[in-house]
DNA sequence: TGTTCATTGTTACCTAGGTTACATCGCCTG
DNA sequence: CAGGCGATGTAACCTAGGTAACAATGAACA
């Protein structure tokens, strides 16, 4: 990406607001702009990486994409990460090949910026105190994976619901909007938790009756956030303890 | 470690075997040594981080752990991972503070290496080339993750399963022994797939009954690849397009 | 060589939650 | 403003797989 691109400033911000890249001096991240292109993605669109020819890796500028696993033969879907501005996608092949299998898809027009994984491990290697950032960063992925793995294997819908639901209050007063996941259909939702639709109206509709939660069409706002949290005890526990 | 413990050349020729650090010369590996301490565990032991103190990580000498987390609630537990010779464990607290609620247990007698978190990220910046070494294994253990979430949420009990199995054989010639998890039990089997011991012996035994597979008490051999291949077909399917 | 204890095999039973199928709502567009 | 369409709300139904309970096996040890 050349200084000159109308988008220049505008990368150059996000980033700079980003976890990921906040840490670098701005000499430094211009140098990191250089070997990547600005490219945009409309909604819907499979945004990156159709797992064949994914030698590439990107990084998300504006705009909010899914990063899904689909089975073949139940038609079924399955959310692995919601990714937003700052945040990065593929960049685990930057360690180890390819992650087969998951591809992106725009949920909003994007604008991203991608570069091939070569070119992203000669430039880690030159600055190795990237890694300062990178390193928490990967943490953090991983720690979702696991929260993910738990969930699944442990706890029932109705729990990975209000789980899914807390990681994504606005930590405010009440009543609280859920924030990011608030404009998600709730198909959506149910493939973040490893369920289907229908269950989550379930639990959505029973909760709305007990005051719980209220509002519709994806508009809703937690009411009782001591209930919500006691769906989701375990967790808390695991937490706080 | 000192120079002159009795386990400092048997540590050094294990480490120097493990993929995580082969790639480092005596030298390196000599001077990395230093920071860490030889310890012993006895099966069944909790092996490292009972989670309030954990500002320690460790590397596996000989031995397996499994890395697990329970719910307290239920009382049942699930596998994370499973460590062996050259493995560490809490490495991700190198990255990013505490994975609470992950407990390591030993599975058999084991000699361990620790340090604390403190000593670990100091000698990571000054050697940044052990990052060569390090993001590949990070990736590796992310995309286990990830696998496992595919499975919870994708796939059956029978398929996780068969999966289990087909990703742990002796990449050998039929009838193919199933290496490493061969002598764990039904009940360590399921917690690594998410169901429970009696789901396990059913799909065990229908298989047997099919021919599938033979053998039994914990000592089994695949007979029938194929068809196991196609109870895990759709991984198959990820995997070779 | 019996006794003990953990691991297995096996069955009957029960429910969370997945399927299917519709009816309804609300938004967008012509 | 009508028609179309995706996103929702709801209900009837069904099954994978979890629970509970017990019997059989076999390794370990006295």
């Amino acid at each position: 990406m050349q200084q000159d691109s109308p988008h220049y400033a505008h990368c150059l911000e996000i980033l700079g607001q980003s976890p990921l890249f906040a840490s670098l001096d701005d000499a430094l991240l211009e140098d990191m702009l250089g070997i990547f292109h600005y490219e945009t993605r409309d909604k819907d669109e499979t945004a990156m990486s159709p797992k064949q020819v994914s030698d590439r890796l990107y990084i998300v500028i504006s705009g909010r994409a899914k990063v899904s696993v689909y089975n073949p033969d139940s038609g079924r879907e399955h959310i692995l990460f919601l990714i937003g501005p700052g945040d990065g996608f593929d960049l685990i092949s930057l360690l180890d090949g390819e992650w087969h299998g998951a591809v992106a898809t725009a949920l909003d027009n994007m604008e991203v910026l991608s570069t091939t994984v070569q070119h992203a491990r000669e430039w880690l290697n030159q600055h190795p105190g990237f890694n300062r950032a990178f390193l928490p960063y990967l943490g953090r992925q991983m720690h979702a994976l696991a929260d993910q793995v738990v969930d699944l294997s442990l706890y029932d819908t109705e729990t990975r619901l209000a789980r899914l639901i807390l990681r994504h209050l606005v930590p405010d007063k009440l009543p609280s909007e859920i924030h990011l996941i608030n404009d998600l259909s709730q198909e959506t939702l149910a493939s973040m938790i490893g369920s289907v639709r229908v269950v989550v109206t379930r639990h959505l509709q029973k909760w709305k009756q007990k005051k719980i939660i209220s509002g519709r069409r994806g508009r809703w706002l937690v009411l009782d956030l001591q209930s919500l949290l006691e769906k989701a005890e375990q967790q808390i526990r695991g937490r706080t303890r």
